[in-house]
DNA sequence: CTGTTAGCGCCTTCAA
DNA sequence: TTGAAGGCGCTAACAG
């Protein structure tokens, strides 16, 4: 006597189908999943109809081992619950879907190595696509090994796409992120700022490295920079923008006009920072931030930001994934746009 | 001559691994995925080598078949760059890869028609736990299609989680909607509130309308009612929130001390609509909402909000499914908290 | 402990 | 157009 609860009846098979209907395996898969019209209308219906009778669903693995393919899509994040990501995730699984792609999702949590170990697992579906939109980091010998991982995929027929810099060389959908920092910086300054504080990323985090060089730059152009000491490095996430904040403060930034935290979760947790500590974002201090991730535009000040469409992110990504294989792999880029709102007010 | 790129490499199978080592399929099999340690350990070390030096990757799909079982979740969602959706993606994510299983996601749009097309897709790649994240609606016939599928699915071995409220016959992470709602409620009222307007999703999201019943029943005790013109209904996003309280603005609701949108990102977007009216919330006006998602605390004034431990239900959710399967189905009941931030301040 | 041999559910030649 | 049969990559008895 089993304790096992009602597990006992085994899904419907083909096989089941085909005998319900009274034809051949062969007749039936063609009626249920063949592709085209190769099947005689009257059986085709007899088929589908005791299909539908025995709530028949073809079994996808069997399906991918006999075709040798599968209709899966990997995708890879640092941290699904961050904006930047979730939007991104909308973005693909909403074209996948489309395609009649599954996707399947996993977390790096912002680890090279996870990724790594990540990649290697997801290998195992035999996914048609495996995007990355995770970070990339300057962390060179997991990147080589990750760079191999990706290399053997696409040997084997699999797509491979990166959101990010053109670092790896693969179909990549290209983040402008040093042009949208250095146009963001022009405006800044047009605004009439001049004195700067950057939150940033690890230094390895090749987008934060971006961004905060292209700020630096577009800087240099109306020949301001920004004190190393104003510089400060912490994790890429609201906590780690609001500990970047209070850093500063501890340095004093009585004299600073605007902080520009590389991303816009860092920038929301360094506005809370500067607040607790009697700044007045938008007023007595300016915040920008960078992505323009959806809940920027309704908090106070409404935040100032270099807007990246994340969810076409996450379109193009799949459109490049399921776009013909070139030569030297395709690049997509993404334009960027600077979006001033009230956190950095025209200084009189 | 083929145009296809590089794309002719099939993946090294079980099969080069042992010929590769030296042994038999079967040795092959046991010294690379065989749980117990049945195999010398010469032959096993030769194996991984061999399985190393070729890139093997076992092809999931195939030992699914084999064994008849697969390790993937597969979880549902309404919109998954909504904060609420993509917080409790990351506890299910989380709690899934550290038992070793894949998570694979599809979106629903909060369409329940869409939802119960998805859950028949999905029964394809025959996962082990099903999780229903997605608010449910009272809409019938496509909630009974539903309930016959997920049993269909249940009776074939497989378990499905129902976050929500304990409408389905399934096993539940339990939402505490009307007792979180009723709670807020009172707590409103201590503070010193008393006329209230409400923005609620539409009428048939169970969520939401235990929500707007909580709310009510925690005024009613202090004999507070809400007129029923001051209750509108509108989508459950962002957009709605906004639309709602312009909705309420036309109305005119210059009595009105404070409004509770079901909802934070609904919240969020009544504020901006209100701040664009020229009422500031947390002075002029109050207002609060539920879910307590990351940005909340973050935003100026900080929202008053009902928090529900988000990652924690994504957590429970595979848990519950993980765990030996009960008779009549378990539930987890999560925790709501009433959380008083600057968006309600005291009334003197 | 190892190898042989059936399958798992499905697709796809190959004849008929 | 239809059916029979072999094969996809892997696991799980079953003997040895």
């Amino acid at each position: 006597m089993s304790t096992r609860m009602n597990a006992g009846v085994r899904s419907p098979t083909l096989h089941d189908v085909a005998r319900e209907a009274g034809v051949s395996l062969a007749t039936a898969s063609r009626s249920l999943n063949g592709s085209a019209r190769k099947v005689n209308d009257a059986y085709r219906e007899r088929v589908q109809a005791a299909a539908a009778r025995l709530g028949y669903t073809p079994n996808l693995s069997a399906q991918a081992v006999a075709k040798g393919s599968t209709m899966t899509v990997a995708l890879v994040v640092g941290d699904i619950s961050d904006p930047y990501f979730s939007s991104i995730a909308a973005g693909v699984i909403g074209a996948a879907e489309e395609s009649g792609f599954i996707v399947t999702m996993a977390v790096t949590a912002r680890d090279s190595e996870r990724e790594l170990a990540l990649v290697r697992a997801l290998r195992g579906q035999r996914p048609r696509v495996l995007i990355l939109a995770g970070s990339r980091t300057s962390d060179e010998p997991s990147q080589q090994a990750l760079v191999a991982e990706l290399t053997a995929f696409e040997s084997t027929g699999g797509r491979v796409v990166v959101i990010s810099q053109h670092e790896l060389p693969f179909d990549t959908v290209l983040l402008d992120n040093y042009g949208g920092a250095r146009r963001l910086a022009a405006e800044l300054v047009g605004l009439g700022y001049r004195r700067f504080a950057v939150i940033s990323g690890v230094p390895s985090l090749l987008t934060s490295r971006d961004r905060v060089l292209g700020f630096l730059d577009g800087l240099a152009e109306h020949d301001l920079t920004v004190p190393a000491d104003r510089i400060v490095h912490t994790e890429f996430t609201r906590d780690g923008g609001f500990a970047g904040a209070v850093e500063l403060l501890e340095h004093g930034i009585d004299d600073v006009e605007l902080v520009f935290a590389v991303n816009d979760v860092m920038a929301v947790g360094a506005m809370s920072a500067l607040r607790e500590a009697g700044r007045i974002p938008g007023e007595s201090i300016a915040v920008a931030g960078f992505d323009d991730i959806p809940t920027v535009r309704d908090i106070t000040p409404a935040l100032t930001t270099v807007q990246i469409p994340l969810i076409d992110v996450g379109r193009h990504a799949v459109e490049l994934a399921l776009a013909p294989r070139t030569a030297g792999g395709t690049e997509i880029p993404v334009e960027t746009t600077v979006v001033i709102r009230e956190s950095t007010p025209a200084r009189k």
